[in-house]
DNA sequence: CTGAAAGCGCTAACAG
DNA sequence: CTGTTAGCGCTTTCAG
């Protein structure tokens, strides 16, 4: 068995509370007292159990993040960004997959509670409004990243999705396009919404119809944006240029060209929301829009620590700018290809 | 407050250890009484405290994963299969970025074994001995992770750095290039003084003698590839080749040659030990040794588990086999530049 | 400046 | 099949 307070207490010649004080730094204790102490705590090489301690301070300077997939680069940078801030403030960080799957996250959920996690920095699934409502009847407290969900109020850190999806997609209408696929993400979740509302918004800026048979809505997978591709392909009137509703829809759309023994930017224009894995100068290829991934872990952790620690009553929406990356899969010449 | 076992146990008319033996399904309870129980349970919404538990239990369930960095592919798809393992097993994971720092290793292996978690998963820093000798007397459980290190007789799960080494040198070699430059990690990690080695082998096998000058010993970081490039550039005599000990370092080469307004392959060959981000089909170019991330995340996982559960004794030292894949970037025209 | 008592929420050990 | 007792290791409360 481990060494304890109590052991360190006895062999220091004190009581285990004084031990704690010296610790914890709090309340007073007399210098000497306290050299014996931590001489003590040296030569047992006592480790305080945290266990112990948040079960009766109730709190447990833990995080959690569940995101859809870490190997996804946005979700990998986010995460990054939220490691950094709770270190900052001692805090560990527990992760989670979800995967776009409700019934994992309904798992995780529970084994986090359990665990009397302080807060949550939550990328929903497209079906987690009842979970999250739950969530708050249970008063833990927590930031949805990526994903604003309808009917729940609470603190979200996203990055513009109508924004640049519009910017994307007029970059596309001005350089000579007129059928602009759109392949969207649920149209529950904020995202699929805001995309294909910003797609919208500057086809109607543009004064250009729509054709209903360029839109499609599947999920965030590739395997839907590959399937989905296919559908265009197959269609009498195909479009002349493909926009990606996020990198994994993107990678699917790839895929689909692939099959097809299509090239881009030649036979298909391509665009993603999201930026797709690549080493900057060499051979990143795909016009995107990029989202301030590290920044946003940051700030939801941030939010979150504010949150636990009563800093704050009124709910935040931080909405982020994004930022259109051209390369060479729109076709655009605008960019040289190297 | 939350709602407590007792609470439960009062309204469904029993004692708090009858609820706990619902809970845990250990030992007899009568079925009608379970019944009530469970109703209770799901009337107040009760969710069990598991520090309490683990306090109890002397168990977290909770494994840690110590890693250079997660925005590193290689480590984030380890990541991914050490999650994946872990929660088939119901344990939880946190997730710690030690930047090849001991510093912030160290104060991590504080916050977790004040934790009290089961075990670690270490990807150790060039200075991790003392460290883990220090976890050995404390007699907590881990398992190391892409490197072995020197005096520390522990589970480890990597690759074969060596044999990846001397193979890739042998395809440059073979394919035309006598001066092969290397520039490696810490030659007190595992992976540095292997992959040097292979290097070496690789040479010896050809029979042929190694410019001292050719061989660079840094650090894992990219700014160390980058600085070792440029010392190789303003050499009298400049490889044709170079081969990146990491994917870190060969992100620092590509950094140089940019710089130097050098073309790759032809100006120079560049080849390394991991792989680089991209897109299968689109642009990746690096040749590069593979290593199988994922499954390395889920043995180490398995093995660490195992060893938790006390099931095995013997350290065991797994080396799992590497793939050479051949692309653009070694300039040997067995691939076509799409 | 220091300590005693009590209890955070759960379960092992023993009893019935 | 069910309950009582005790205690995991720490900190809050109150008292000196």
């Amino acid at each position: 068995m481990a060494v304890t307070m109590r052991d360190v207490a006895e062999r220091a010649g004190v009581s285990a509370i004084t031990v704690s004080r010296v610790i914890n730094g709090t309340g007073y204790v007399h210098e000497e007292t306290q050299a014996r102490v931590l001489a003590a705590i040296e030569a047992m090489r006592y480790v305080p159990n945290s266990l112990a301690r948040s079960l009766r301070s109730q709190q447990t300077s833990t995080l959690a993040l569940l995101v859809t997939d870490i190997t996804n680069s946005f979700w990998t940078t986010v995460a990054r960004g939220v490691e950094d801030e709770a270190a900052a403030q001692n805090y560990a960080i527990f992760l989670c997959n979800t995967d776009e799957d409700p019934a994992k996250e309904d798992r995780y959920l529970e084994m986090l509670t359990q665990r009397r996690v302080d807060g949550l920095l939550i990328g929903p699934t497209p079906d987690s409004a009842s979970m999250l409502s739950r969530l708050h009847t249970l008063d833990i407290k927590f930031v949805l990243i990526d994903r604003a969900v309808d009917g729940i109020a609470a603190d979200t850190v996203r990055s513009d999705s109508r924004g640049g999806a519009a910017n994307i997609t007029q970059h596309m209408l001005t350089t000579g396009h007129q059928r602009v696929a759109f392949i969207g993400g649920p149209l529950t979740t904020s995202t699929g919404r805001d995309r294909l509302n910003g797609y919208r918004a500057a086809h109607m800026a543009a004064g250009l119809a729509i054709d209903t048979e360029l839109i499609k809505i599947g999920s965030y997978h590739r395997e839907s944006g590959r399937e989905l591709t296919s559908e265009l392909l197959a269609a009498e009137r195909r479009p002349t240029a493909i926009f990606a509703g996020n990198n994994q829809i993107a990678l699917g759309v790839l895929d689909a060209l692939v099959a097809a023994r299509m090239h881009l930017p030649n036979d298909m224009a391509v665009i993603s929301f999201d930026d797709l894995p690549g080493v900057d100068g060499y051979g990143p290829f795909m016009t995107a829009v990029i989202q301030p991934a590290y920044q946003i872990g940051r700030i939801a952790t941030r939010l979150l620590l504010e949150r636990i620690a009563d800093a704050r009553d009124e709910v935040e929406e931080i909405v982020l700018p994004t930022q259109l990356v051209i390369r060479r899969s729109c076709g655009c010449n605008a960019v040289p290809v190297v």
